[in-house]
RNA sequence: GGAGAGCUGGCAGAGUGGUCGAAUGCACCGGUCUUGAAAACCGGCGUGCCGCAAGGUACCGGGGGUUCGAAUCCCUCGCUCUCCGCCA
């Protein structure tokens, strides 16, 4: 969430840059900042209340103790009221602490300067694009077909089980998985992210403090029994690690990875593109996560598209680089840049990582933060993204490289798959 | 799952109703001394909020209660440890 600080000093800046998102804060923002003098003026006549009552407390505890009995249960009824009125208060800032983090948890982040006018995906600014889409044969089928044709998936199997989103995986299609994931972490432990295997359940204070909860979208799988909730990406326990911690200057760039099974209920997205692996309320992900000075965070962003682009690179995948529009940028993100990978069967792009910088946003909810060397605490900025999920490289992989006589796996995976075509 | 013990500042650990935001030790930072370092000595050393500041206020696992007053007593939730049970 935005700080009260920010809200304070550049309100019409603010609003203006929320604008990019097609949002008007201006209401809520002046809401805000009523609240927050609401808060301020609450604060101040409680502090002042309670000092008197600390004070009288003080003096009975001196009158007792040199024995005036009589005075002091006569002062005991000077607190009567100050007791009163101080539970009032306390009720009231309750409240309005409430309010306040209400309406905060309504604005979105930020936008970066650089971010695109737009109003939805449409309006992303391409970057650059890499590679050349391969051209198939006439007979060329999109994933789903193929998963079918070679065993690789079972999708029916995996209704069967559980439901549909939940594929069951077979055979080299089982192995190309693990291959995958062993080849992503490879190359982000190697580009210096430390790997972590984090739970895959988590409690409230941690969805909170990545902002999937409270869950408005009924997106994540909760668990009533225990109170805990199925990870939709790995970054919620990544970036959890932080909350509540007071860094030093020096522990920075702070560079994770971990690989989890990312659990998402997708609710309401039905429609054309849930066919095969193009959405899934079960898939594997590679994450990478940065916590990161705020001088550092922009520099440190590039270098994490960068080592995506590498990944699709080494895959040999036709890939784009989008500057995602203010009316495509997640929530809670400044500056987002999607990577999407061409898919040849299906004849279109699809998204396979969002790297994201939050700056504030995130750290000011988890209160991530480090100590400055003007011995001040700041927030850090968070970072993260995909590298890469792997439901859409796999369909991209399929489609791409097949020919008469299979699948052709890319030089660099093989030595992880152990084979070099699916026929 | 059952029984017991516990949860205090970065760590260790004292504190069982007032003078406690909290002793002491270690760690850390600054200084004196030294050619330099170590040792020794001196000083500093949690976080949030309000306030221009002085200062005030809150926090001893979370929440609630008793009391003029709670780290300390009570309730409740969470967690940790030990023993037992079950188990990959």
């Amino acid at each position: 969430m935005l700080t009260l600080t920010d809200i304070r000093n550049k309100r019409d800046e603010i609003e203006k840059a929320l604008a990019k998102r097609n949002l008007q804060a201006g209401e809520t923002l002046d809401a805000i900042l009523k609240e927050d003098e609401n808060r301020r003026a609450c604060q101040s006549e409680l502090d002042a209340v309670l000092a008197e009552s600390n004070s009288i407390s003080k003096e009975i505890g001196n009158l007792f103790k040199s024995g005036k009995r009589e005075e002091a249960e006569a002062m005991k009824v000077k607190t009567v009221d100050l007791k009163e009125r101080s539970h009032e208060l306390k009720e009231k800032q309750g409240q309005i602490d409430e309010e306040l983090k209400q309406l905060l948890y309504k604005l979105p982040n930020v936008p970066h300067p650089s971010v695109p006018l737009g109003m939805s995906d449409e309006d992303n600014q391409v970057e650059s694009e890499w590679g050349t889409k391969p051209v198939l044969a006439d007979n060329a089928v999109p994933h789903w077909e193929l998963t079918e044709r070679y065993g690789l998936i079972d999708f029916e199997l995996g209704v069967k089980i559980t439901g549909a989103g939940f594929p069951l995986y077979k055979g080299k299609g089982a192995k190309l998985q693990r291959a995958l994931i062993q080849f992503f972490l490879d190359n982000a432990t190697d580009a210096g992210y430390t790997e972590y295997m984090p739970p895959l359940l988590v409690n409230e204070a941690s969805g909170i403090g990545t902002g999937s909860l409270p869950d408005k979208e009924g997106q994540m799988y909760y668990m009533p029994a225990d109170d805990l909730y199925l990870i939709p990406t790995a970054e919620v326990p990544l970036t959890n690690v932080f909350r509540d911690v007071i860094l030093k200057e020096g522990d920075f760039p702070i560079k994770l990875t971990g690989y989890t099974p990312c659990f998402r209920r997708e609710a309401g997205s039905y429609g054309k593109d849930v066919r095969g692996l193009n959405r899934l309320h079960q898939f594997d992900k590679v994450e990478i996560v940065a916590i990161e000075h705020p001088d550092n965070s922009y520099d440190t962003q590039k270098t994490m598209i960068e080592y995506v682009q590498g990944l699709l690179e080494k895959l040999e995948l036709p890939y784009r680089t989008l500057r995602l529009c203010g009316g495509d940028l997640t929530f809670a993100s400044a500056l987002t840049f999607d990577l999407e990978v061409w898919s040849a069967g299906q004849g279109r792009w699809l998204e396979v990582s969002s790297i994201s910088n939050f700056e504030t946003y995130q750290s000011n909810r988890i209160k991530a933060r480090y100590k400055g060397e003007d011995g001040k605490t700041h927030l850090v900025h968070t970072l993260n993204g995909s590298a890469l999920a792997l439901p859409r490289i796999v369909a991209a992989l399929l489609e791409n490289n097949q020919d008469e006589k299979g699948i052709r796996i890319p030089e660099a995976l093989r030595p992880y798959t152990g084979f070099d075509y699916i026929s």
